[in-house]
DNA sequence: ATAGGGTTAG
């Protein structure tokens, strides 16, 4: 496309035709096609109204051009109007209402339109397609898509490069990873666009060898292959894999240089891995390329920094938006990041600030705002919040806002209350809501519902090994050992193993990672004598060990013994010892955290006078002075 | 005028 004129440019050119009496539809064409993508919905609105007083009615010519023009200025009302009103709809009508539609990724409606276009007798051409196509793809329709596939070789449109990605791009969405290969393979012509789609695909279903075979045999990369890598493994769950191809395409000797899209893959690798340092160099570059001025960029930014435990920042993405940018993504992402970090009240006050700045909740808002509420103890205002949702707003609750409630019911020892709402739930009860009773009824020692629930869970995701580590727990701490022995043999005869607790500490950019009992690390010396100091230290300021969280079926020495080396304990010795006095330490733990260390760490921030963040799997807990955001409740 | 994107409970 060539270059947007600028707002004066175009005003001169339209402002002569408003003061002319009616002219031939040709002489506005033009200045719509300049229109279309300049996001001057104004200037379009006031030729459209010029026109429509002088009583012309636009061609389907003129008509396409004008729902381009509005399509792309955000306007899909009038465009639909518009095409609605012409008798004759010509292929570039039917072409450019398609295209509106997928714009707006109104996928259903696009293949109405397609299917009207049928009975006005054409068939398509190579610009109808690849939007078509893509609409297939996007509802898994692989019928609606082999159907389409046939027109297009009946429409003699199978050498158009186009039209051949986007076949590739729905079988492979669709799932039909044999046709779509054999379509990449008896392609003559390739360019990036088929080699793209294919890794796509195959990242999509998990088929990452697959992807990265494509990826190294291609030799026409461009930035939408690099990305698709990276985008590939982080939502795979191979965030270190992202970022070292990250790091491998910035030193790449090519042209190719992340663009937001890059970024915004490579964001969500750098929030899983908590690596705020990585993040940080990410949000220096988009700084260094503008690509900060994108509002999505800000607001990926926002979440990462909040994943990786820094709220502050989080706020500073955020605030950085324009009050028109604050999209309901955007609030959901600071309700959230509140949430999480056990600031309920934050999070309510976010919600009604979201409300009266006008913007709609969705779903997201509510499972941020209850687990906000849940967090925080803030029962009352959770379980009235959850009741406005459809009453007030609007939103159907879904399975996951049941489990907020039973969690925020659960937490608060309301567990007959929880167990009565699953019971009322208009849908089946999932993992999550099990999975909230049984981390309620951990919390208020609670058996016999523990191991209903557990039954429940056994059944839903019986390759969840946690499950049955907690319910064991429990069985431990109420001496039960015949229980515990058995579900430890019924682990055992399944081949499961309990996921080893690990616990990760970024210091100068590296991350170090500590499992429990650890002694590999070059440093586990220093590390034990200072976890050996501790106990004294900490009994000397008041604090007794914990041994019930050491849930093993051995003396009381060796269970305190056991508990000073958990994994977030070594993290965060090792912190105290590479840091300067001052530094805020910031842990991240692949499990929950323990009760013991819960407490260890309050008393080290303040025997040592440290922030320390600790992620777990649930949430952040902020120690400071010998106290935690959550309050001690979790 | 194809391919890639932000927020989600235990």
């Amino acid at each position: 496309m060539s270059k947007p004129l600028s707002i004066h440019r175009l005003r001169s050119l339209v402002d002569p035709l408003l003061v002319q009496g009616p002219l031939h539809p040709s002489a506005y064409a033009p200045i719509f096609d300049l229109l279309t993508g300049c996001n001057l919905l104004k200037l379009g609105q006031q030729l459209h109204a010029h026109m429509a007083l002088r009583g012309l009615e636009p061609n389907a010519f003129l008509a396409a051009k004008m729902v381009a023009m509005y399509a792309s200025s955000g306007d899909l009302d009038s465009a639909v109007f518009l095409f609605r009103r012409v008798e004759n709809p010509n292929q570039l009508l039917f072409n450019s209402m398609i295209r509106a539609y997928t714009r707006y990724g109104c996928s259903m409606k696009t293949i109405q339109v397609y299917c009207r276009m049928h009975r006005f007798g054409s068939n398509g051409d190579n610009f109808t397609f690849p939007f078509v196509l893509k609409c297939c793809a996007d509802l898994s329709d692989i019928r609606m898509g082999r159907c389409v596939h046939g027109v297009s070789l009946r429409a003699g449109c199978e050498l158009d490069m186009y039209v051949g990605t986007s076949l590739i791009d729905m079988y492979m969405k669709c799932g039909e990873l044999c046709s779509a290969r054999k379509l990449f393979d008896t392609t003559s012509e390739r360019d990036a666009s088929s080699w793209n789609a294919l890794i796509n695909g195959y990242m999509k279903v998990g088929d990452i060898c697959a992807a990265e075979s494509l990826f190294r045999r291609m030799r026409c990369k461009n930035i939408v292959s690099w990305t698709a890598l990276v985008s590939g493994y982080t939502q795979n769950g191979l965030a270190d894999k992202a970022l070292s191809v990250f790091d491998e395409m910035l030193r790449a000797e090519s042209e190719i240089k992340p663009n937001w899209v890059t970024v915004m893959s490579i964001l969500p690798a750098c929030a899983h891995s908590a690596a705020l340092d990585r993040g940080r160099q990410i949000h220096d570059y988009t700084r260094r390329t503008g690509l900060d001025s994108n509002p999505l960029i800000q607001i990926a930014l926002a979440a990462m920094y909040a994943k990786c435990g820094s709220l502050v920042d989080a706020r500073r993405c955020f605030f950085n938006l324009k009050a028109d940018e604050r999209s309901s993504v955007a609030w959901n992402t600071m309700i959230t990041a509140y949430a999480s970090h056990g600031y309920g009240t934050e999070a309510v006050s976010a919600f009604e600030e979201m409300i009266k700045s006008g913007v709609c909740p969705d779903d997201v808002t509510f499972t941020g705002l209850l687990s906000g509420c849940s967090h925080s103890g803030l029962i009352d205002t959770g379980l009235k919040y959850f009741h406005s949702m459809k009453a007030v707003y609007s939103v159907e609750p879904k399975v996951e806002h049941y489990a907020c409630v039973v969690d925020l019911l659960g937490r608060a020892g309301r567990l007959v209350e929880a167990k009565e709402l699953i019971g009322r739930m208009p849908m089946k009860a999932g993992p999550s809501i099990w999975g909230a009773l049984l981390a309620a009824s951990r919390k208020n020692r609670n058996l016999e519902i523990a191991e209903m629930a557990a039954r429940e869970l056994f059944v839903l995701e019986p390759e969840n090994s946690g499950n049955y580590v907690l319910l064991s727990n429990m069985y431990a701490e109420a001496g039960k050992w015949m229980e515990v022995d058995n579900l430890r043999a019924t682990l055992k005869i399944q081949g499961m193993k309990k996921s080893p607790g690990g616990s990760w500490i970024e210091v100068n950019g590296k991350a170090h990672l500590f499992l429990g009992g650890d002694t590999l690390h070059p440093q586990a010396k220093e590390i034990y004598m200072l976890l050996e100091d501790l106990p004294s230290k900490i009994k000397a300021a008041g604090y007794t060990p914990d041994t019930s969280f050491a849930l093993h079926d051995v003396s009381e020495e060796e269970k305190e013994q056991n508990l000073t080396t958990h994994s977030e304990k070594l993290a965060v010795a090792f912190g105290l010892l590479n840091t300067n006095p001052g530094v805020a330490l910031r842990v991240t733990k692949n499990l929950r955290i323990c009760g013991d260390c819960h407490t260890a760490i309050k008393f080290i921030s303040k025997i040592y006078q440290r922030e320390i963040i600790v992620r777990d799997v649930n949430r952040f807990h902020h120690f400071k002075d010998g106290f935690c955001s959550c309050r001690d409740y979790w």
